[in-house]
DNA sequence: ATTATATATGAATAGTTGTTCAAATGTCAA
DNA sequence: TTGACATTTGAACAACTATTCATATATAAT
C-alpha cells in the first residue's frame, strides 16, 4: 500500500492535529498582543511607573519625564483607551491615576525576566 | 518677598522632585519596553502559546499557525534574540522550545487583564 | 554528485507608530 | 471680555516592523 506522505511529514501531522485546536481565537489573540503593544513603549512605561507612586496631572508628568506636554498627552490617551489609567478633571488640571492592579504585577514579572 | 512662581506651579515642584529621582534608568527602561515589544505581536504570541504545549520544529509551527515557514522563521529569530525560546538542530529539523518560565506567567496575567 | 527537504536570510514593500508643531478647546482670574 | 494657563487634537514626518518573495545554506537519501 502506498503512503502518500514521507515519514517526516507523518510524524508532524499527529502533533499538529493535537495542538492546532487548542490555539487561542483570533480576537483573544489580538486583545493580548494589543495589550503588550501598549506596554511596549518606554514613554508609556515611565508614565505607569510614575503613576504607581501618586496621582499626577499632565504638567507634572511632563516635568518628571522631561517631555513635551503634547507628547505626554498623546501617550496618556493611548493608556486611557487601553483602560490602564483613568483621568479626572479638577480645575484647570487633569489628574491621571492607575486603573488596573494587574499592570503593576506584570511589570514586576517583566523586571524579573529582564534583570537576569 | 517675591515668589517667582504662581501657586499652581509651586504645588507641582514638590511632588516632581520626589518622584523624578525614583524613575528607572534609561537602560532598564529600554530593556523593559523591548521585552513587551517582543510580546506585542500576535504571531509571536501564537508561537509561544504552541511551544507551551510541546517542543516543535519550524514546519510544525508553520502548519499550526497557518503561515509561511519563512514568516515563522523570521519571528522565531526575534524570540530567539530575546532569549524567550531556544533552538536545537536534529537532523534536517530545528526544534524550538520555551526558554523562560516568566513568560507563561506574564501571558496568564495579561489574559486576566484582557478578559475582564 | 544530484535531488529533495528543512530552515534561514536579505531586500523590498506596505502598514504602523511616536514625536513635533501649530492650532483648538476649556478653565480660571482680573 | 480679555489674557494666561492646562490640556487636547490633527496633520506631517521619520523611524520601525511584519510579511512576502527569491535565494542561500545545510542535511539526508538515492
Amino acid at each position: 500500500m502506498d503512503n502518500k506522505k514521507t515519514d517526516t511529514e507523518a510524524l508532524n501531522q499527529e502533533i499538529i492535529n493535537r495542538i492546532k485546536p487548542s490555539m487561542p481565537k483570533k480576537e483573544l489573540l489580538y486583545d493580548l498582543s494589543d495589550f503588550f503593544k501598549v506596554m511596549g513603549d518606554s514613554t508609556r512605561i515611565q508614565l505607569l511607573w510614575a503613576l504607581e507612586e501618586s496621582e499626577l496631572c499632565v504638567g507634572e508628568l511632563s516635568a518628571i519625564l522631561d517631555m513635551t506636554k503634547s507628547a505626554v498627552s498623546h501617550q496618556l490617551k493611548v493608556l486611557r483607551t487601553a483602560k490602564l489609567v483613568r483621568s479626572q478633571k479638577r480645575g484647570k488640571n487633569v489628574y491621571y491615576s492607575l486603573n488596573d492592579e494587574h499592570v503593576q504585577i506584570i511589570v514586576k514579572m517583566a523586571l524579573e525576566h529582564v534583570c537576569e
